[in-house]
DNA sequence: AACCAGGACGTGA
DNA sequence: TCACGTCATGGT
């Protein structure tokens, strides 16, 4: 096989070699080894786990993961932990337990992560279609129909909480690649995300690490050189 | 002190 | 279809 140079494939060893290995979805809580804040990364508080493709380990962290998902949509990571812990000293990371919960409790427990009158009703709606999941995996098209799950949020569900090989899109890829000319600034979604999948091995592995990288690689642009854009 | 974050929905043309 | 306004808190 004669490797063919790929600026999608030479992107990812680049970025990795810059980065490093990136430990995405964030969780609250890790088993005790990965335990400890990362202040080295961008904007992170706690929860990366890199280099452990593990995670999540069980039906509530797979949860989490789906709220923090809906919580981060147009939001810095750092206003979604917070609204996250606020939930996990409620008790009602559970989506039995934002069922029950009254609306005007959770809009105070996720203020934090902005949008919070049309973030809570996400998370009810979703909470719900989870439950009748009964711990089955969604499919794409379901979490679609969901009024709050847009394209990018449930390819983000279904490749972190749920391991399916779906390239997650967002503004920095965007930016990020159209400089490069690999397609116009404004392509439509599914159509960057064809891009990505048709070059690249479905890796689930590979996806997850891929567009945490394109997220630190964005949030380090936008740093160092805000004008750069 | 504007500007923007790990977007999605509603509306009008 | 598609461009545009709206939603909201918290960093720089």
């Amino acid at each position: 096989m004669i490797a063919v140079p790929s600026p999608v494939l030479e992107m990812y060893e680049d970025l990795l070699k810059r980065h490093g290995p990136q430990g995405w979805w964030p969780l609250l809580e890790l088993h005790h080894q990965m335990k400890g804040t990362n202040p080295t990364k961008t904007g992170s508080v706690q929860g990366y786990h890199p280099g452990d493709f593990s995670y999540p380990h069980d039906l509530h962290q797979k949860f989490e993961i789906c709220l923090g998902a809906i919580l981060t949509q147009n939001t810095a990571w750092p206003n979604v932990e917070k609204a996250l812990l606020n939930l996990k000293a409620l008790d009602v990371i559970d989506p039995h337990k934002i069922l029950e919960m009254s609306e005007e409790i959770l809009k105070g427990a996720i203020r934090s992560a902005g949008y919070f009158n049309q973030k809570a009703r996400k998370i009810k709606v979703f909470s719900e279609f989870f439950v009748s999941l009964k711990g089955r995996n969604p499919t794409r098209e379901q979490l679609l129909g969901l009024w709050g799950i847009g394209p990018e949020t449930a390819d983000s569900i279904l490749l972190y909480a749920y391991k399916q090989p779906l390239f997650v899109v967002d503004a920095y890829t965007r930016r990020i690649f159209s400089e490069k000319g690999l397609f116009a600034k404004d392509a439509a979604y599914d159509e960057i995300k064809a891009v990505f999948e048709a070059a690249l091995p479905k890796d689930w592995k590979l996806y997850q690490e891929y567009h945490a990288l394109l997220v630190e690689q964005g949030k380090n642009m936008r740093i160092l050189s805000p004008k750069a854009k």
